[in-house]
DNA sequence: CGGCACCTTCGTGTATACACCGATTGACCT
DNA sequence: AGGTCAATCGGTGTATACACGAAGGTGCCG
């Protein structure tokens, strides 16, 4: 729509994902106005927008913030999510082409090696590896809810790398997702991606700890 | 957030969602600002909010229009919908209460009593049976996507209802939840529940022939 | 008579101005 | 001195004004 409002949607997007803007924050339109050099209307289309895709919360004459996610929520959020990502695991290892099966082994060597380098090296070729699954289901749909769902958690997921050992957790249960799909198992790829993402047992305390270790400074 | 923004985003959502507006049509800011009597600036938040939802479509120098779904695309919305209200019914066979399992069969009652009333008895109470389920999953993040999910569908649904037969097969699989629901069967009542709603088979060609039906005239 | 070009008009995108509401701070009263 | 009330200030919500671009209609030319 908006050149201008688009392109402040995308950037504030960028901010709030990346972790410039911290959940919390408040985002006061006169501020961002100065800062991007525009009038206040394209600042609050790109607001309004990035309340639509659940970024941010605008209060009734309280203006707009960060959207904080409590632990419970949080967790809800990533079960939706598990029951996505499991679905197009599903899909993929019916669907997808010998192609599609190479770019995923691909994206799941990288990982394997970032595991070696560092953490933000394996955040990286993970999104990458669930990426490709994604496209794999070949599901307009369901491809467009996850990459949604996706944006609103990756300030968290990372958070959830930061526990150790968790790296190398994650890439074995690539593992399995990875032999699933290439099997063409669509119920053990769904079932693997799905614990794989699913936040419950010992992983629900450490995600809390994270986030009050987080919040803490 | 905006008060008047806010009662024009409901008006507007439910003109869309009840039919009033239909799919593709076009809504232009000052034709709508004339309309209800305000300024144009309300009018495009309230888009900007629906545009967010997946309602309306934004087009660069084009305006709003009623979001028009391809038959590929409404399919691929109810496989997701299917997915979602599965889950919700997998949790509410392990989580419902007897209360909730009460309600939950009264308003397959309720159906049953509409099938011998009219479609748009079925229609009414088929929404109430369904919600309730997806109550009784006490997951407040999966009712919010589920139900913002439904809301888009809503108009597509009262389209499917209108093929020959299919209230009648509806209350049938209605039962097969209920029963699964009152077991406690939570795989059960997820396999139900996502057959009842998913497009696949000989419902896809009566959906494309309810849409092209539609689409005539 | 038909096609093309230009002009007019309408609609969107952005800026600015104003009104209302809430919060915060200072002063006054107890 | 502490609490409370009021006033001011900052920020949101709405309206209006203006500029740019697109689409459609009309007139002219082939």
């Amino acid at each position: 729509m908006a050149n201008r409002a688009d392109a402040l949607r995308d950037a504030l997007e960028e901010e709030i994902v990346m972790g410039a803007l911290r959940p919390g924050d408040r985002l006061e339109e006169p501020a961002l106005a100065a800062r991007f050099g525009v009038s206040r209307t394209p600042i609050r289309e790109a607001l309004l927008q990035l309340a639509g895709a659940g970024l941010i919360e605008i209060g009734p004459r309280r203006g707009a913030s960060v959207a904080a996610i409590g632990p419970r929520r949080l967790v809800e959020m990533f079960d939706v999510m598990a029951e996505l990502e499991a679905m197009c695991a599903s899909l993929a290892a019916r669907r997808a082409s010998a192609e599609e099966i190479a770019a995923i082994r691909e994206a799941h060597a990288a990982c394997g090696a970032a595991t070696r380098t560092s953490l933000d090296a394996y955040y990286y070729e993970n999104e990458v590896f669930h990426e490709r699954i994604r496209t794999a289901s070949h599901h307009g749909f369901l491809i467009e809810q996850a990459t949604a769902l996706q944006k609103r958690l990756k300030p968290y997921r990372r958070l959830q790398l930061r526990v150790r050992g968790r790296m190398d957790a994650s890439w074995a249960e690539h593992a399995r997702v990875v032999d699933a799909l290439a099997a063409g198992d669509a119920e053990a790829a769904a079932a693997a991606m799905r614990d794989h993402v699913v936040v419950q047992g010992a992983r629900f305390t450490d995600l809390i700890v994270s986030m009050e270790a987080e919040a803490a400074p």
